[in-house]
DNA sequence: TCAAAAGTGTTTATTCTACACCCATGA
DNA sequence: TCATGGGTGTAGAATAAACACTTTTGA
């Protein structure tokens, strides 16, 4: 392991000692059909080696030499889904000694959020056995991953509204409900309709896409895009959508 | 610099590479007179070894083998203040790559909040040169620093009605005049007298410290402190307090 | 008696919430 | 024609914001 002098910050003083290791782990968000209802889905992969094999985990790796840790965070998302730009958040570093029984190591948490539309390039990355799971019928998971989930879960319910998380979890094109049911998801709670347009009206930053309409055997809705300038111009007045 | 197998996370590949250093970086808040009027102050340590020798820096340092990110982040406290316990927070994980010059290395941000009564412990320490600087009048920062600054402040500003943040910049005792003045010198802003002390009283989480009086030339005030209990009870009902 | 900060209520504007009905379509 | 989801407005409640005067003390 790594022996190092300290010569870092204000300290004069000289230490030396292993350095922890860097990982980067990623929880993948998505919303997806499941049995009847959508449901927010984290996308797991399936452990091979010791420790926890056989369980499942966030993806994630180590950092490595001189790359960015949002730049890792991208390249597992990479890896994994085939998507090259997703929406990426850091939630934050968890270097509790013992929670990787292989040493010391301090991973930096990132949440991810993926519009369905997206899925169908997941087996481009190394064919790993990676599966979307409904977090409500979630199964074991290795190391202290079943904490970090929860810690990025909560990290996208509180930033839905900022940074059109929220856009995200859909493709380019999509009707109110369906940005209304995405919200619904997350938020593990209903909203009222009226008020949830409401919202987005006075904030003006969607724009009908003129013609195009989808279809049940229903009355068709009408399909907004996001004009990300605008966006971006209420969100620094308001500070988020307040959903 | 350390090699290491890659067996973390799902992968089925074998990396080696140099590890990234890990430190932890602190922004130490306290809000002190400073001519004329009440002012944020961080505290900075200055260099005195290359790079960036002579200039002022956030204390921080390597985190030791098997320790916490926590705890290296209050044994930078207790070095730099002598205060044991103190209000802390992790910001967030910043690798940049770069951001140091003499490697790659991840720091990891906390934001600590004291009461001004603690600063006489200040040289408790290893007898570095650490002085307290207005948020107004800081010197130029080694490394990143500013932006680490930068960000642990937005941090504060928007964790101060959250997990009791105003109440650690405060003595046990205090008034609501003084706690008000925090509030206001930690947001950039002035805030209406009534309007605070009206939203205090629906929290119902401070008690009057009975007999006790603070004086100038002018009528006493009434004396507080904070009930941790019932705090958090109201936190947990209503989120924060809406400052 | 005066300066200086402490303390206290009310009114208005804004925002949030709850709620019910008509519309367009495909089967 | 009917079942299904799409679309719209309003009234009441709650919350936030603005604002001025009286009190107590020490000098």
């Amino acid at each position: 392991l790594a022996k190092q002098k300290e010569v870092h910050g204000g300290s004069r003083r000289t230490y030396e000692w292993p350095r922890p290791a860097v990982t980067v782990d990623i929880a993948i968000f998505t919303v997806l059909e499941s049995d009847g209802g959508a449901e927010l889905q984290v996308l797991l992969v399936e452990r091979d080696l010791a420790p926890f094999a056989g369980a499942w985990a966030l993806p994630g790796g180590f950092v490595h030499e001189n790359e960015d840790l949002s730049a890792a965070a991208a390249r597992e998302l990479l890896e994994e889904t085939g998507v090259r730009e997703g929406y990426l958040e850091q939630v934050g570093a968890v270097g509790t000694p013992g929670r990787d029984p292989r040493g010391h190591t301090v991973t930096v948490l990132y949440a991810a959020l993926l519009p369905p539309d997206k899925h169908v390039l997941r087996a481009t990355g190394d064919a790993r056995s990676a599966q979307w799971h409904a977090l409500t019928k979630l199964p074991e998971l290795a190391f202290d991953h079943s904490a970090l989930l929860e810690a990025a879960l909560s990290h996208v319910r509180r930033s839905l509204g900022r940074n059109g998380a929220c856009f995200a979890l859909l493709p380019d094109h999509f009707t109110l409900t369906e940005l209304q049911t995405v919200c619904e998801v997350v938020l593990g709670r209903p909203l009222d309709r009226r008020n949830f347009r409401r919202k987005l009206e006075e904030g003006a930053f969607l724009s009908e896409v003129k013609g195009e309409m989808r279809t049940g055997r229903h009355r068709p809705a009408q399909v907004y895009q996001l004009i990300r300038k605008r966006f971006e111009a209420h969100a620094q007045r308001e500070g988020a959508i307040p959903f």
